[in-house]
Formats: C-alpha cells, sequence, structure tokens
DNA sequence: TTCATTGTTCGACCTCCATCGAAGCATTGT
DNA sequence: ACAATGCTTCGATGGAGGTCGAACAATGAA
C-alpha cells in the first residue's frame, strides 16, 4: 500500500491555494521576500510566514538570509519543474478556463520558467539548436555538440562549467503550453540573461511574461535560431 | 496574481494521503473498484467513494460501469506523467526516507508506470532504441526510425497505429529512480505486453513491481538491447 | 421474491489547519 | 539609545473537509 515516495506529502504543499500562488510567483526564477509574497498570495505576513516555513521544511524551498531580508527563491529546477507539469495537466484538464485572455497569448510565446527562457520562442530555439548539432541528446541528457561550445562563445555567450557546480549545461524543460521541450540549465539561464541584457526583451512586472520589441525579435531570431 | 493554470486545485487532489494512495495503486494502469481502491488507501467504502467523485470531477481519473461494478483508472498518461513528475520531487527531497529496502530497491529496477514499462531496465532499453536508430528523437517527439517499423514486427510488435487513436505511438516518460527518460506510448505499452505475454517476468501482486526471471532476463536482453 | 454484493448519499462528528491580531526578536538607521 | 523595518512566534478563532455508521439504490444470483 505504500509504494514509492510520498506523493501526499508534496503534492499537498502545493495544494494549498496560498502556497500555490507564492510558487507561481517563484516561478520566475527571482528570489522574494516574505512580504512580497504574502502580497502576492493575498494574505497576512503572520499567514506567509507559517507557508514559508512549511515549504521550507517539505524542501520546496531555500531561503538567502540578507541583511534583515529574507529571500525565499525554490529549492531547485527540479521543483520548477514538477510545477510545470502540474500546470500542464490544469491546463488541458481546466475546462473551466472561462477564456483564454490577453495574459494567457503572451505567457504561452514567451515566459520565464525559474531561470530560463519558455514558450514558443524557447521550443524554437531548442530545436534549432538541435537541428544544427550546437546541442545533442544523449538519453534524456542534453550535452554540447562538437562546435557548440565555441559557437556559443563567439555570440557572447559563456559556457565554461567551472567544474564545481553540480547544475548542468543543458537540461531539457517540458514546457506546459507547447507540450514539448525547451532548454534550462545554466546554458538556458545564460541566454536569458543575454537576452534582458541586450534588451531585447523585458519582463512585465510581477509576472512570468516576458514580451519581445520589433526588434529585439529580429535579433533574437538572427542570433538563436540561425 | 492568477498567473497560469490552477496548481491548487489539482494538487490539492492529490494531496491527501487517501487519494494519493489510490492513485498510486492505479499506476499500475489496472482499473480497480472502489472496493479495492478503498482497500488500498485503509479507508471505509463511504469516504473512498466522497474521494473517487472529486478525483473523478477533478478530471483525474476516468470511470467505466460494467455490472455493478465500477471501474476507475487514470484518465490518461498525462496524469500517470504528472505523477511521477512529483514522486521525483518526493524521492530526492524525501530524507526521511527511513530505509531503502527490498521493495525500493525492485521498483527502481523495473516497475509499470501505467501501461509500460519503467526502472533500469526500461532506461536501457530506450537507450538502446536510439542507440541503433530504431527510435529517434525529433525535438520532445520520439518517431519511428527508418526500419524501426521492420524491426519491431520482426520481433512480434505490432507497431501499426489505426490512424485513429490520438495517442502517439512512442513517448518519452521520466523515471522518478533512474532520472532519465524511458519509453511510453502505444509502443511502450505493446512491448510490456509482449513481456508478460511471454512471461518473461510477471507482476507482484498489488504492487507495481515487475520481476524478471533468470531466462527472461536474458531474452529481454536479446531482444530488446540488441 | 428474497437475499447478497457493490456503491452512493446523508448526517453527524471531529480533527486539522489557514487565518489574523498582538507581542517578541533581530537588524538597520539616525 | 531609540526608533523603524522585516519577519517570526504565540494564541485564539473559525471554517473546511475527511471520516464513518446507517440508510438507500442498483445489480446479480438463488
Amino acid at each position: 500500500m505504500k509504494d514509492g515516495p510520498d506523493l501526499a506529502r508534496i503534492a499537498n504543499l502545493v495544494g494549498d491555494p496560498a502556497r500555490a500562488n507564492m510558487l507561481t510567483a517563484l516561478m520566475t526564477g527571482t528570489a522574494l521576500t516574505a512580504s512580497e509574497l504574502a502580497l502576492e498570495a493575498g494574505i497576512g505576513l503572520p499567514t506567509a510566514s507559517s507557508h514559508l516555513t512549511k515549504l521550507l521544511e517539505g524542501g520546496l524551498l531555500s531561503v538567502a538570509s540578507e541583511g534583515r531580508h529574507r529571500y525565499y527563491r525554490l529549492a531547485g529546477p527540479q521543483v520548477a519543474g514538477m510545477l510545470e507539469a502540474i500546470m500542464g495537466v490544469a491546463a488541458t484538464l481546466g475546462p473551466q478556463r472561462v477564456r483564454p485572455g490577453p495574459r494567457e497569448a503572451t505567457m504561452r510565446e514567451a515566459r520565464v520558467c525559474y531561470d530560463h527562457l519558455a514558450g514558443e520562442h524557447a521550443v524554437k530555439m531548442l530545436d534549432s539548436f538541435l537541428a544544427r548539432k550546437l546541442l545533442v541528446r544523449d538519453g534524456k541528457e542534453i550535452r554540447l555538440g562538437k562546435d557548440g561550445a565555441s559557437h556559443f562563445a563567439a555570440i557572447g555567450i559563456d559556457v565554461e562549467v567551472p567544474g564545481k557546480s553540480r547544475r548542468p549545461v543543458c537540461r531539457d524543460c517540458l514546457d506546459w503550453s507547447v507540450r514539448r521541450s525547451h532548454l534550462a540549465g545554466t546554458l538556458g539561464a545564460a541566454i536569458l540573461d543575454k537576452i534582458l541584457a541586450e534588451k531585447w526583451a523585458r519582463r512585465e512586472k510581477d509576472s512570468r511574461v516576458v514580451t519581445f520589441s520589433p526588434k529585439g525579435k529580429q535579433e533574437f531570431a538572427r542570433v538563436f535560431l540561425g
């Protein structure tokens, strides 16, 4: 009767509306303070604090104390992936989706997933990388292709791995909107950094949405879609 | 504040221990009756019935009435995939795993995931298929390679797709124990059928565990690992 | 019909937990 | 030192929902 890992324990953590809102907010990848998360979830500070300790003890979040602030973030990409998986089921199952809404459309196009880009653009980008053999699949893993490192270096993406970090350079992450993979890992994160640094796109405030400027979209296509 | 699909609603469904046990039991892919599920979850019939209607309305289960029995099953492979994703987080996060236990070891080696094989053997098998180009990745999709259909037909796996079914022939599914992909879809299901039909392995009663006989393991390696 | 099996519905109980106000700590700034 | 900010802890409240017994409905068998 007790097969495998404890589903209920961690699903229950996600199952509360307030906590779910917090986790969704943290899907942006940015670390947020307790008060910001309380505002996001629409609850008081004491309640938020209580939820946060539960998520912390549950292992879904990590925290960094800095001065009198405490910055909460998702415990890792794996947690983000699980949340996307649940969103995927909720999205296809949810007949109570009253209206797609404009917000929804922009989310499907481009959004932040933890620390990398997700959505249609991101899926196309990974497809292009694989087609050009800059990246190659190896089982579930994705690795740099023969010319991968030099190519990414040439376009200003620092792909060197210090060897210390456990985090893989490339990883794939299932997209809840497109139902295909996009690129995660340090490479995915570096690419998002570059896009924002070059101001090809900007993040909408308090949202996962990423909106490209017309010119930015061109540049993105030129540089990343080959 | 309300970004994307409704996480909490469906996570909450999985978050109750009784419901989680039911869902875990249904990960075997077999349809079970309400009383079987009540026994599995360790609760009374009325309680089970209440949970089942919730899971049904929530869209995680489907039901088929047959005589005075009502057979419940997971709503689809997508739900199974989500459950495995949550298990993955629970497994790596769960420090309260007191002891791995023998049950755990056999689960890692080979188990049923909804309707196909999962675990180390299954991961190796997919690796082999990809290496021999019987299957090829295409983005997130997995498709039959050039010689794929004929090869599988030769070893007695009927891979023809009636065209009617929406279900993909090949799909990958993330393995919570090995953290790599294994083969799902109709092909994955057909292969599991074959393994059981040939009696190379048998299912443990009321469990996801699949145990290979020594001879069966040899045959499995010969036929599927090339 | 009569009985047995299987499931659902109803009602009542009871536990759990999300919530907030107020107080307590810690850190920073003046 | 004193005040202000950010957050946690404590205590009390209230509501949601999981639980089961009993009654009811539906099917199948004797």
